[in-house]
RNA sequence: GGGCGGAUAGCUCAGUUGGCUAGAGCGCUUCCCUUACAAGGAAGAGGUCACAGGUUCGAGCCCUGUUUCGCCCA
């Protein structure tokens, strides 16, 4: 009997932290004291967290994916590392500073560069804890001595180093061209920072005025019709193009029309870039403020006029405009041209409006001096990486709009006018003379060589994009620049895990960084998993307010439900809705293990001793079943790990612990435990639930390790599970002809509770029961006891034999297995032929399938000799079932 | 406009080298507080696998087209 006593729910609560807490004090986390701290390792580098961020279920996800392939590997006697670290998140966590700055009454502007770094350090501080334990309450084992921060000393110098490199192969210069303006946070940000919203607006219709016409003489003599959704931008205009095909404006090439309001005379020129089935099919240029016109503005040597101030207000440029906010002014200048007669029409336009990713403000294109990067060389490299095969991307399709983008990459624009960051190595000396050096010192050395003198340098004020310095991620969070022996040993990395969203952002960069600086591929799997949504599948914003708090699901349901929910609730890439049923049950199934658990210890007795594995040669027919069983989910669970099906390993575990381990194992147990040789029992018990958690620990690791370091173990096992061997297969336990007949006891039963069901037998009530098992009567003959309790029978009256002639009863047939039941006056005979020539309808309809089947030489010269053998297998057992259909309606009649 | 993904039970979703009568959770019906578990047990109902063709001995799965929802890129 216990020597102790598990309560009789799971408590999750008192559980998770103090697990987390001894897995992590006895450094189970590092892989230098993994089972073999000298094999071969495995690594993950973490997507970093916004330092100052709150955990959200994207982050659940990935967590819980990556703690699912470390603690597997690790358990599978890999050296696991999994490098955790934070990121500054440059524009969301210098909006947040802003905002607090704003509550306070001041402004960044108002304290200086200074102050406002010190302030943003100490919020980082004091952030910084929050979601690292955040990410702890998961269960994520990494190895939190060698955490990083993309701002810290070290990753600092990588970044450096990163820049003066580029620099000096001459693929990072500064210049001048267009970019993605953010007004509000009065900086540039990159393409991949824009994103394109459908939103209802106007098309205007207008006319472009021809030098030496008047309107009145029509179109194309007098003006030029021309379409804008943006007409502020006409103050902006150099040219007016048209194709040069177009028959409608051919004869007015070369001439010069004359910018509304302004009178600034511009050329009508052709380009084959004009769409002639768009608006008027005459489109106006300006090079200033969209990209396509300012390549266009290039290719015909146009001049560019910058309209607009950095806040979006128009600047000298636009005349009597000056001064008014973009909007403002478009509404002005389109009343003055409905004054002066200059308007055709408007019409409404769905069009496509680029909006901040971070704050979702109206983009505006605009001319300015920023520092870029070359990234043709690099996008070849990342392209190459992936179609060699060195990196494999999971799932498949992603590779295609991975190439994609590679394939379309135009220069990074790297510096934001940002304060929050890393602030790019670049000096300035006198008549503005450029060194870019690693440090502020090695920027002076190299300034007084080339002045022949000290002289004061002015470093660059802006910052560098976050994702610059998340590039070096898996490689700069292990010592590069330096050749640290962790970089020599943990590097490349593994595996990349992380949402699709952020391939462009992120696993690009990381690609073609990788491959630029250490000359090898970071990482040879990116495995990208979906979006979390919520129950109706609406992503989830605070805005409309169906978030759902991981933290809270943790609270109410425990970390391994709200783990495994996740995990088994998605596929490779797709996004998931996240439902609140599906965490529940996965509770529950936590407190089946629990109570399966419980059940086991219950009855061993106190001087119980585990061998390690129970002995073949001394299992009965229920242990033989279940190992065989066993054998068969380690494969697969571990086949399926493999091959990134982590979802389907957790579903499969999950029914052969609930629907084989505790409703047939455990249930069969319950009378053999009471037999004369319960022991192997015990030992096949506790095996199988050994093996079992062990399947489950990498998907659900609280719950698994508080269990089995209940379990009674052999002398030389592990402390703990985390650190303990995954299962194997052991050929040992193959029983393929015993685990059939066991199956067809299985369908026996099922049969006969089916039956009691049908009429209305009270569940209490043990019956009398004649089972005639043809080719199985001897395996059945051994298991009374087990047959008895699961089908609740009467043992006294359970006979294995042909039913007694003028009894009534019911009759049952399973293949060849008949199985009378003389439960008397509340059996209708008329009503049991009618079932059972049903039953023999059915069965000659699918024996004659399996016939035509059989009989088709194309099926078996064709199909693999395994599926033609067990076509023939069903074909027989449709045989017998027939024939005993058969003998069973004659001996009713 | 180009590309990608989804459409399977009332709901949320699995189903990956094509191979028994397509599964799970929740919900629903009937019964059971049987000392592991009522966060449970037993039995059951419920599906033309979006549609139309095709390939194949065999298609939820492969091919073509259509409808529809969503995403990415331009």
């Amino acid at each position: 009997m216990p020597t102790f006593t598990l309560p009789k729910t799971y408590d999750f609560a008192t559980t998770e932290q103090r697990l987390y807490r001894w897995w992590e004090e006895n450094g189970w986390f590092k892989p230098e004291n993994s089972r073999n701290p000298d094999g071969k390792p495995f690594v993950i580098s973490i997507p970093p967290p916004n330092v100052t961020g709150v955990l959200h279920q994207g982050h659940a996800l990935t967590m819980a994916l990556e703690d699912l392939m470390i603690r597997y590997y690790r358990m599978k006697g890999r050296a696991a590392l999994w490098v955790p670290g934070t990121d500054h998140a440059g524009i969301a966590t210098q909006l947040q500073i802003e905002r607090k700055l704003g509550a306070e009454g001041t402004s960044r502007q108002e304290i200086g560069r200074e102050r406002f770094l010190q302030e943003a350090w100490a919020w980082k501080e004091k952030y910084h804890g929050r979601i690292t334990e955040q990410v702890r309450r998961l269960g994520a084992s990494c190895d939190w001595d060698r955490e990083r921060f993309t701002m810290d000393e070290g990753l600092s110098r990588a970044v450096n180093e990163a820049f003066v490199r580029l620099y000096r192969m001459g693929l990072i210069y500064r210049g001048e061209y267009i970019v993605n303006w953010s007004p509000g946070l009065q900086t540039a940000v990159s393409d991949v920072e824009v994103e394109y919203s459908d939103e209802q607006g106007t098309l205007y219709y207008f006319k472009y005025p021809i030098a030496g016409h008047s309107l009145d003489e029509g179109p194309g003599k007098g003006y030029i019709p021309v379409a804008t959704t943006r007409p502020e931008t006409i103050l902006g205009d150099t040219a007016v193009a048209v194709h040069p095909d177009d028959e409608r404006y051919r004869h007015l090439i070369g001439k010069t029309c004359l910018v509304p309001m302004l009178n600034r005379p511009i050329p009508i020129i052709h380009d084959t870039y004009v769409d002639r089935e768009f608006g008027t099919g005459a489109l106006k240029i300006t090079p200033g403020h969209d990209s396509h016109d300012f390549e266009i503005g290039q290719r015909h040597g146009l001049s560019i006029i910058n309209i607009m101030n950095k806040d979006a207000t128009l600047n000298r440029e636009a005349g009597a405009y000056a001064g008014m906010d973009r909007f403002a002014a478009r509404k002005k200048l389109w009343a003055d041209m409905v004054a002066a007669d200059m308007v055709i029409k408007e019409e409404p336009y769905q069009m496509q409006v680029p909006r901040a990713q971070r704050g979702g403000e109206i983009i505006e294109p605009l001319v300015s001096m920023q520092w870029w990067l070359n990234t043709d060389g690099m996008a070849q490299l990342g392209l190459a990486a992936v179609r060699s095969g060195r990196i494999k991307i999971v799932p498949e399709h992603f590779t295609k709009v991975y190439y994609h983008w590679l394939k379309n990459l135009r220069h990074w624009c790297l510096s934001r006018q940002l304060w929050w960051g890393h602030r790019i190595p670049v000096w300035y000396g006198p008549e503005g003379e450029v060194f870019v050096a690693h440090d502020a010192a090695e920027a002076q050395a190299m300034a007084a060589k080339h002045y022949g003198h000290a002289v004061a340098l002015e470093q660059d004020p802006d910052v560098l994009d976050t994702w610059f310095s998340s590039g070096l991620w898996p490689f700069s969070t292990l010592g590069w620049p330096d050749n640290t022996p962790d970089l020599q040993r943990y590097y490349p990395t593994d595996v990349m895990e992380t949402g699709y969203d952020i391939l462009f952002f992120w696993v690009s960069k990381m690609i073609m960084s990788g491959l630029m600086y250490t000359n090898n591929i970071p990482f040879h799997t990116v495995y990208l998993h979906g979006l979390v949504r919520d129950e109706l599948g609406r992503k989830m914003s605070k805005t409309y307010g169906n978030v759902v708090d991981p933290i809270e699901i943790m609270d109410n349901f425990g970390t391994d439900a709200l783990r495994f929910t996740l995990l088994t609730g998605s596929t490779p890439g797709n996004d998931m809705n996240l439902s609140m049923d599906r965490i529940r049950a996965n509770r529950n199934f936590a407190n089946k293990i629990w109570n399966a658990t419980r059940f086991v210890l219950g009855h061993l007795p106190d001087d119980f001793q585990f061998s390690g594995a129970p002995d073949p040669h001394q299992l009965d027919l229920p242990d033989q079943w279940i190992l065989h069983r066993l054998n068969r989910i380690i494969e697969t669970a571990t086949r399926l790990i493999d091959s990134y099906q982590f979802g389907e390993a957790g579903r499969q575990v999950y029914e052969f612990l609930w629907g084989e381990f505790a409703d047939w194992t455990i249930e069969a147990a319950k009378p053999r435990l009471q037999g004369d040789h319960p022991g192997p029992v015990h030992q096949t018990l506790v095996y199988v639930l050994d093996q079992t958690l062990r399947l489950l620990h990498p998907f659900i690791p609280f719950v698994t390790e508080e269990l089995w370091q209940h379990l009674p173990h052999v002398k030389d096992e592990a402390p703990a599970l985390i650190i303990a061997a995954w299962p194997e297969a052991n050929p040992a336990y193959d029983a393929p002809a015993a685990a059939a007949s066991f199956e067809r006891l299985r369908e026996t039963v099922h049969a006969i509770r089916n039956a009691r069901s049908e009429y209305n037998v009270d569940p209490g009530r043990k019956i009398a029961a004649f089972i005639n098992a043809g080719a199985h009567t001897q395996v059945f003959q051994t298991q009374p006891a087990v047959l008895a309790t699961l089908a609740r029978l009467d043992p006294a009256r359970l006979v294995f034999g042909p039913a007694p002639s003028g009894e009534k009863g019911v009759t049952l047939v399973v293949g060849d297995i008949s199985i009378f039941l003389p439960l008397g006056g509340m059996v209708d005979v008329e009503a049991e032929l009618t079932r059972l020539r049903k039953q023999l309808a059915e069965t000659e309809k699918r024996l004659h399938g399996a016939e035509a089947r059989l009989a088709n030489e194309n099926f078996v010269g064709k199909a693999p000799a395994q599926v033609v053998e067990q076509a023939r297998q069903t074909l027989a057992d449709l045989h017998a079932q027939r024939t005993n259909l058969e003998e069973q309606i004659a001996a009713l009649r």
